[in-house]
DNA sequence: GTGTCCAATTCGC
DNA sequence: TTCTGACACATTCGG
DNA sequence: CCGAATGTGTCAGAAGCGAATTGGACAC
C-alpha cells in the first residue's frame, strides 16, 4: 500500500478500492474484522510508523512551559485528558483560576481550548490569563444548541437498521440546510441526519460524510470526479432526452445545474422504475466515475452519470448534478462537518452507555479534539474508523489518528493585512518575526521511515513526482548528525537561476511538467526556501511556540546554496522596520512579508487556520502602492449561482492609441458588492451590442457572453503583469505571440471621471510588464554579488 | 497507426 | 489566489 | 442595568490567470 501511495490512479487502483471500499462496508460486508485490527495493532494503516513512546514523552517535557490548565473537575477521565491535551497549545502560564466543578455549561470559556486567541485585547488578555477568549467555534449557543435535542435517531429513519441508507435521505437533508440561514440550525441539522445514519447503519457513515464534503478520498490520494460543466451537460441531455441547448439555456438562467437536473427530471418521468439510490452506491459510483481513464473514459462517465441521473427522484437528482459539478452549495465545509460529526458522536457514545443528554461542554471539547486530530491527521477514513471502534471521542482517537510522515499535514495559512500599522495592532505586545514571502509553491516535506521524501502541495497532493530535483537536493541539507532523521518541513519552492544567483517569477516554476519529471529532463532549476518544521523523530512539534519550531529547523539543516535556504528572516521591534524590510523583500523578487508571532502560546502551527497568529502583508494589499489599471469593460459573462440574473463578471480591455483599438487585458470578476453588482447589470444591459465593435481585439478563449459599448472605466488593482497567450493587449511588444495579462484582478473603483481612450494603454502596459524586472535587477546591481544573502552560511 | 490540435479539466498562485 | 456577505459572539455605548 | 450598536472572526461561495494533462477528433 505504501508503494500504492505515491503512484497515481492507474495501478494503484486495485488497492485503493480495497482500501475505500473495505472500510465503508461497500460491498456488503460490514467488514469489522479488517477494521478491528488496527486499532489492536496501535496504528492504523501503514503499521510501520509507530511512534515511540519515550519520543513522545521528550515533547512533553518540552512542551513543559505551555502546561495545561486544569480540566474541569466531575468529567470523564478521557474527555478531561482531551481538554488537557487541547489545552496545552493555548495557556501561556498557569495562573489561570482553577476551573470549579458545578454549572460548567455556564461558563463555556474557561474550558475550552483557545487554540487561536481573539485578538482584539491582546494585551488585555494577557493580563487575565486569557480566560475570556473564545475560539472560532467556541460559540456557546452553538455547543448548547447541538447538545439539546429531542431527536430519536430510530424513529425517524425511514429505513431498518442495517440497510443501507437511501441517498433521498441525504438529498432531504441537503435540502434542508441549503435552506437554512443560521449557522447552529444548520450544525444540528447536519448531526441530526449523522446521528440517524451511525445509529442504523454505521458503516455507511464514511461514504455519507464524503457525500457532505463532497469529496472522494482524502486528498493527498489524488482522487478527482473529472467531471465538468459540459460532460455533466451532455450525460443530462441524454438521460432525460432534452435538448443540450436547451439545457444550456436552462444553465444559463437558473445558474444552478441542480435545478436544471431536477427541472428536467420531472417533466420525464418514469417508464420503468429502477431501484432506489442509496449513500454508499452513489459514492461508490462516484469512485468510479473518478476511476474511469483510458480510451472512451468519457463515454463511461456519461454513461454511469446517466444512470445516476435516471434513477434519481428530483431531489435527488438536484444533488447529485450538484455534486457531481463540485458546488453542493449546501453552505458547509469540513470545520462544520467537523462540529457536527463530534456532537453526534457524543450523542452516539452516550446512547450506547444510557447517559443523559450530553453536556454542551462535552461537545465543545469533543470539537476541539476532532478539529486537532483532523488537522494533524487528514484522513475520514481513519478518524472514522477509529471514531466507530470507539464510539467515544477520546484521547485514544489521537493515539490512533496522529501526525505521520507520508501522510500530509493541512498547512497553516495567514492572514492578509492592508497595512503595516495592521500588523502593529494585530501583534501588539507580542513578539514576532517578519520573513520574506516568496512567490513560489507551498511544499510540505516528508522524510519517512524508508529514508525517502514525499512532497506535498497546499492542497496537500501528492507532488513528489514533480521534484525529483529536490529529493536529490535534500540530503545534502542534512546536518551529518540528523543524517538519518525523520521530518516533516514546510517550505516554499522557488524557481532559481543558479548563475545570477537569484530567484526567478513564478511564472518559470508553473513551466515544470506535473508528474513524472526526470533529473535530466529539467531545465529550470529550483530552491528551497524553509520555514518551519513541523515533525523531528518521532515528535509533533505543531504545539512549540515557532522560535522553537525554527531553532530546531536550523539545528537539523544546513543552508545549501541555491538548493537549500531559511527563508530570510528579521526579528524586529518596530513599524518603521518593517517598512524597510518589506521593501528589501520586495527587492529580492519577493511578493510581500509573512509576519509571525515567535513565542508563547500564539506560535503554535496551527493547520489550516487563518490565524492572527500568520500575518501576510503584500504591496498589492496597501492601498496607493500596488498596481493599478483603468480599464473599459467591452464584454460580459452571465453569472452563475449567486450570481443569476447579474452578469458574473466582465471582459476588460485597455487602450491602444496607435491602432485606436480596445484590447482585451483580462476578466474580472472579484471586488464589486452586491448593490454594484446589480447596479453594473442594469447599467451595462442598455449598452449591450449585437456584435463586437471592429476595434475590438480579443481571442475566441476569451469570448463574452454579451458585447458591451464602451462607455465606463474600471480601476483595477493587480498583483502583477503577465505574458498571456489567451490576451491580446500589448500583443508581441514583450514576446512573439504573447499578450500582457494581470495577475488577481479586482474592481477596485469606477472611474466615472475617465472617457474610455483615457483608459490604460497598451504602451504603458508594456511599460509597467518590462519595469517589473529591473526592480529586481537594480537591486542586484547595487548590492553587488550579495544578492542573495544567508545568515547561516557560516553556521553551515 | 501516428501525429497534431482543441477543448475540458485540474491545480498552482 | 482575490473578494463580499451572513452569522455568531463579545464588547462598548446609551438611555 | 439591559438592550442596541459596533467590531471581529469564520465560513461559504462568487470570481481571476496560466500552465500541464488528457481524451477525442481529424488528417495523413
Amino acid at each position: 500500500m505504501a508503494r500504492g501511495r505515491q503512484r497515481r490512479r492507474i495501478v494503484e487502483d486495485e488497492d485503493n478500492e480495497e482500501e475505500l471500499v473495505g472500510q465503508s462496508g461497500l460491498e456488503g460486508g460490514v467488514d469489522t474484522e479488517a477494521n478491528a485490527q488496527p486499532l489492536v495493532a496501535g496504528t492504523p494503516e501503514r503499521g510501520d510508523k509507530v511512534i515511540k513512546r519515550a519520543r513522545q514523552a521528550d515533547i512533553t517535557e518540552l512542551l513543559g512551559a505551555y502546561s495545561p490548565k486544569a480540566a474541569p473537575g466531575g468529567k470523564s477521565e478521557a474527555v478531561s485528558s482531551a481538554v488537557q491535551e487541547a489545552n496545552g497549545s493555548s495557556t501561556e502560564t498557569g495562573n489561570a483560576a482553577p476551573a470549579e466543578d458545578g454549572d460548567v455549561e455556564a461558563r463555556p470559556s474557561q474550558t475550552h481550548t483557545a487554540t487561536k486567541r481573539t485578538c482584539r485585547s491582546r494585551s488585555a488578555a494577557v493580563g487575565t490569563a486569557e480566560t475570556s477568549e473564545a475560539d472560532d467555534t467556541a460559540a456557546s449557543g452553538l455547543f448548547t444548541a447541538l447538545a439539546t435535542s429531542d431527536l430519536e435517531p430510530r424513529a425517524a429513519t425511514t429505513w431498518s437498521a442495517g440497510t443501507p441508507v437511501p441517498y433521498a435521505f441525504l438529498a432531504a437533508a441537503f435540502e434542508r440546510m441549503s435552506n437554512t440561514m443560521s449557522r447552529i440550525e444548520l450544525t444540528q441539522q447536519l448531526c441530526d441526519a449523522f446521528r440517524c445514519i451511525m445509529e442504523s447503519t454505521p458503516e455507511d457513515l464514511l461514504p455519507a460524510v464524503y457525500l457532505v464534503i463532497n469529496r472522494l478520498a482524502p486528498a493527498h490520494e489524488g482522487l478527482e470526479i473529472g467531471v465538468g460543466d459540459a460532460l455533466l451537460l451532455q450525460a443530462l441531455a441524454a438521460a432525460t432526452g432534452r435538448k443540450l441547448a436547451l439545457l444550456k439555456e436552462q444553465y444559463r438562467q437558473t445558474g444552478d445545474l441542480g435545478d436544471v437536473a431536477a427541472h428536467s427530471r420531472t417533466t420525464q418521468r418514469t417508464m420503468f422504475s429502477t431501484p432506489p439510490l442509496t449513500v454508499r452506491g452513489v459514492y461508490h459510483e462516484f469512485l468510479c466515475i473518478a476511476r474511469a481513464s483510458g480510451r472512451a473514459m468519457q463515454e463511461e462517465k456519461k454513461r454511469r452519470i446517466q444512470k445516476l441521473l435516471v434513477s434519481a427522484k428530483e431531489l435527488e437528482a438536484k444533488f447529485l448534478a450538484r455534486a457531481l459539478q463540485g458546488k453542493l452549495r449546501i453552505r458547509l465545509a469540513d470545520k462544520t462537518v467537523i462540529t457536527a460529526l463530534a456532537a453526534a458522536f457524543v450523542w452516539y457514545g452516550d446512547a450506547a452507555r444510557g447517559h443523559a443528554p450530553p453536556a454542551a461542554v462535552r461537545i465543545e471539547s469533543s470539537t476541539l479534539l476532532l478539529k486537532r486530530v483532523y488537522n494533524e491527521c487528514p484522513s475520514w477514513n481513519r478518524i472514522i474508523d477509529t471514531l466507530l471502534q470507539l464510539r467515544d471521542i477520546d484521547e485514544r482517537l489521537a493515539e490512533h489518528c496522529r501526525l505521520t510522515p507520508g501522510l500530509p499535514v493541512l498547512p497553516m495559512l495567514a492572514k492578509p493585512c492592508k497595512s503595516v500599522a495592521e500588523v502593529l495592532t494585530r501583534l501588539e505586545g507580542v513578539p514576532f518575526s517578519c520573513e520574506y514571502k516568496y512567490d513560489g509553491e507551498r511544499a510540505q516535506i516528508h522524510r519517512v521511515a524508508d529514508g525517502r521524501f514525499h512532497i506535498y502541495s497546499r492542497n496537500c497532493e501528492d507532488h513528489t513526482g514533480k521534484y525529483p530535483d529536490l529529493a536529490a537536493q535534500l540530503p545534502r541539507a542534512l546536518r551529518a548528525a540528523l543524517a538519518d532523521a525523520q521530518f516533516i518541513l514546510d517550505a516554499e519552492v522557488v524557481a532559481y537561476d543558479r548563475d545570477a544567483k537569484r530567484t526567478l517569477p513564478f511564472q518559470q516554476i508553473q513551466h515544470r511538467a506535473r508528474k513524472n519529471v526526470l533529473l535530466d529532463d529539467i531545465k529550470t532549476r529550483v530552491c528551497l526556501f524553509a520555514f518551519d518544521l513541523l515533525y523531528l523523530d518521532g515528535r509533533s512539534l505543531t504545539r512549540c511556540p515557532l522560535a522553537e519550531r525554527r531553532r530546531l529547523l536550523r539545528d537539523t539543516f544546513q543552508v545549501v546554496p541555491g538548493e537549500f535556504m531559511f527563508a530570510e528572516s528579521s526579528d524586529l521591534i518596530d513599524g518603521e522596520h518593517i517598512q524597510e524590510f518589506m521593501d528589501e523583500a520586495m527587492r529580492h523578487s519577493c511578493e510581500g512579508l509573512m509576519v509571525k508571532a515567535l513565542d508563547g502560546a500564539h506560535s503554535t502551527y496551527e493547520p489550516a487556520n487563518r490565524t492572527q497568529n500568520w500575518l501576510k502583508l503584500k504591496k498589492d494589499y496597501l492601498s496607493g502602492v500596488g498596481d493599478t489599471l483603468d480599464l473599459v469593460p467591452i464584454g460580459a459573462y452571465y453569472g452563475r449561482g449567486k450570481r443569476v440574473g447579474w452578469f458574473g463578471s466582465y471582459l476588460l480591455a485597455c487602450y491602444n492609441a496607435d491602432t485606436e483599438t480596445f484590447e482585451a487585458v483580462t476578466k474580472v470578476g472579484t471586488g464589486f458588492s452586491e448593490e454594484q453588482l446589480a447596479e453594473l447589470y442594469q447599467q451595462h444591459s442598455t449598452h449591450v451590442l449585437e456584435a463586437p465593435r471592429p476595434y475590438y481585439a480579443y481571442s475566441e478563449q476569451t469570448r463574452p457572453d454579451v458585447w458591451l459599448e464602451t462607455w465606463q472605466v474600471w480601476e483595477i488593482q493587480c498583483a502583477d503583469l503577465s505574458l498571456s497567450p489567451a490576451y491580446l493587449a500589448g500583443m508581441s511588444h514583450v514576446q512573439e505571440g504573447k499578450g500582457i495579462s494581470v495577475r488577481f484582478p479586482r474592481l477596485v473603483r469606477i472611474r466615472n471621471d475617465k472617457e474610455s481612450e483615457e483608459a490604460t494603454t497598451s504602451e504603458q502596459l508594456v511599460e509597467m510588464y518590462v519595469a517589473q524586472f529591473q526592480h529586481a535587477t537594480r537591486a542586484e546591481e547595487e548590492e553587488g554579488s550579495e544578492a542573495v544573502t544567508e545568515d547561516e552560511e557560516g553556521d553551515a
